[in-house]
DNA sequence: TGAATTTGACCTGC
DNA sequence: GCAGGTCAAATTCA
């Protein structure tokens, strides 16, 4: 890896990779394979693109920062993060932990799936904009120490930059609003699977989706097949083709990018999603990632 | 009227 | 002493 654009290429490829895996995931609600969550993979694909961006917007991120969470992400032995104290002492080279963890996004009102309180900004010497501080709604109530930090780093494309610090103990379900819930932290996620559960009502799956998704998917799905018939008039050769897709990585076993080999080597080509409504509708679920 | 945000002051590390 | 992080009173909002 040469330059920063292979860099974002990279990311970008690895993004596709996962939303290829989750695709699949979708496709076999059934699969065995469960050692990464479904939410992990949503995660990664918004982390790989929020990389891409940040490289192209001329502000890279380490190299170890671009994958750093992939890696771990097939590791179930990663130590949870420790609990930053409530001292006002700021804490040496505290803004480049490896315990944060940084999410860069568009959108300055990216929904993490948590509720904030913002309790201060400040004028930033070396940025021209405002930095915004952001500790956890429930900090009080249930001494949750989750703080963020959220500044813009890029006019043209807007580019956000948000830091989170500690993890949340609140434990409290505050995506309920937005018709899914999550349990934990999604700092936590970067290294343990992770419960999604979508509407209020429904029981926890242990395959990380319920029942109302299988059914949006059941339905994308048969969209997708009479996209197919619309365009090959064949319904015999639509079902081959998906069945083919799904063979071709039948254990949905997942390989992670390696700094020797090439990063398109990771692709399947007769896998790459050609339909990006099919997509768009997939975006529909949204995971609150956004 | 209570909750959330703003903003100047204060505190601490470097 | 400076810069960044936090506090808390004042202000705004629903």
């Amino acid at each position: 890896m040469n330059t920063s654009q292979e860099k974002a290429v990279q990311a970008i490829l690895h993004g596709h990779s996962c939303a290829k895996r989750l695709k699949l995931r979708l496709d076999h609600p059934m699969a065995n394979d469960r050692s990464v969550s479904n939410y992990d993979l949503a995660k990664s694909i918004v982390h790989c693109f929020s990389s891409a961006i940040s490289i192209f917007s001329d502000t890279p991120k380490s190299e170890d920062g671009l994958f750093s969470h992939l890696s771990s992400m097939d590791s179930s032995s990663s130590p949870p993060l420790p609990q930053r104290s409530h001292s006002k002492k700021r804490k040496n080279n505290d803004t480049n932990s490896s315990e944060n963890w940084s999410h860069d996004s568009p959108d300055p009102n990216y929904y993490d799936g948590f509720l904030w309180r913002k309790y201060g900004q400040k004028t930033i010497k070396k940025s021209k904009h405002q930095r915004s501080y952001y500790r956890c709604s429930y900090n009080i109530d249930h001494a949750c120490g989750a703080r963020k930090h959220e500044q813009k780093i890029k006019d043209n494309p807007p580019v956000y930059r948000t830091t989170y610090f500690g993890h949340h103990t609140c434990n409290i379900n505050q995506n309920q609003d937005a018709g899914f819930t999550t349990v934990g932290d999604p700092i936590d996620n970067l290294e343990n699977s992770r419960m999604i559960r979508f509407g209020q009502d429904l029981d926890q799956d242990t395959s990380g989706l319920s029942v109302s998704v299988k059914h949006e998917e059941g339905i994308i799905r048969e969209e997708t097949m009479d996209q197919y018939r619309g365009i090959t008039g064949n319904d015999k050769d639509c079902q081959i083709e998906i069945k083919e897709n799904h063979q071709s990585s039948p254990s949905g076993s997942y390989t992670p990018p390696s700094s020797s080999g090439s990063e398109i080597d990771m692709f399947d080509s007769d896998l790459l999603v050609e339909d990006l409504d099919l997509w768009d509708r997939y975006d529909l679920y949204d995971f609150g990632l956004r």
